[in-house]
DNA sequence: CGTCAATATCGACAGTCGTCGATGGCTGCG
DNA sequence: CGCAGCCATCGACGACTGTCGATATTGACG
């Protein structure tokens, strides 16, 4: 699975309700467990980082330092981050590369845009 | 304020300088706190209540029941939100109303897709 | 095969969070 | 004035989270 994100829109865009139906339950345990991922300090700071690396791919060494954090603690908050479907994890030999998943910040982004307007 | 960012060149492979500025410690700060006043199921789901809420606006007694919790507990998450600077509060009379701040949901989503980019 | 380096996992601990019941402060109305 | 209803605050409790050090795992290289 991508992310669970994929709001349940129907192609009714034509005339726009007077009153939107609210987010179901499920729905909105989807999204904060994605929110929940990117309500972190480090966490947020290790994405914009892997984005700025050079090639858009940074393995933990180059990411302790940065955060100030130690090596179990900064491998911990990149599984938070693979599990929630925003990095990707790609291991060449000892190092683990890890990458923005493209459109996933997007997609939250246009989901808090968008889904939660009345 | 430009942060020396020494880049510790190693003679390590894996090793790299940053190519862009990432998000700065304290940007990341405020934006985890405002992430982290969405990332709740129950928050979002009251974020969508009062936004497709008659006239966009509800009070605590309108909430309590299509969530099933506790008054104490909406009233808990609603301050939240407001101090999160995602809704107004205003009392009138008996009833406090509650309404989105136009644009806030927006500039988180806005940060989210293009600040973190790289 | 033995060693070294990069990561992941484990166990533990302090701090934070979501929830509740009880309580108190307000406001409107008999 | 006194009562009733709406809401915020308080205190408590279980659950979850971020962090660490220690340890296990894995791949590269003599």
């Amino acid at each position: 699975m991508t992310t669970a994100l994929h709001a349940t829109v129907e192609a009714q865009a034509c005339c726009a309700p007077l009153v939107a139906a609210p987010i179901s339950p499920p729905d909105a345990e989807a999204l904060a467990r994605t929110l929940k991922a990117l309500a972190d300090p480090t966490r947020l700071r290790l994405l914009s980082l892997v984005a700025a690396h050079e090639g858009g791919e940074a393995c933990v060494c180059d990411l302790t330092d940065p955060v100030g954090l130690s090596q179990p603690t900064v491998s911990h908050h990149l599984k938070v981050l693979v599990d929630a479907g925003l990095l990707t994890r790609d291991k060449r030999g000892v190092w683990a590369y890890y990458a923005l998943v493209p459109g996933a910040l997007d997609s939250v982004a246009a989901v808090l845009a968008t889904r939660l307007r009345g």
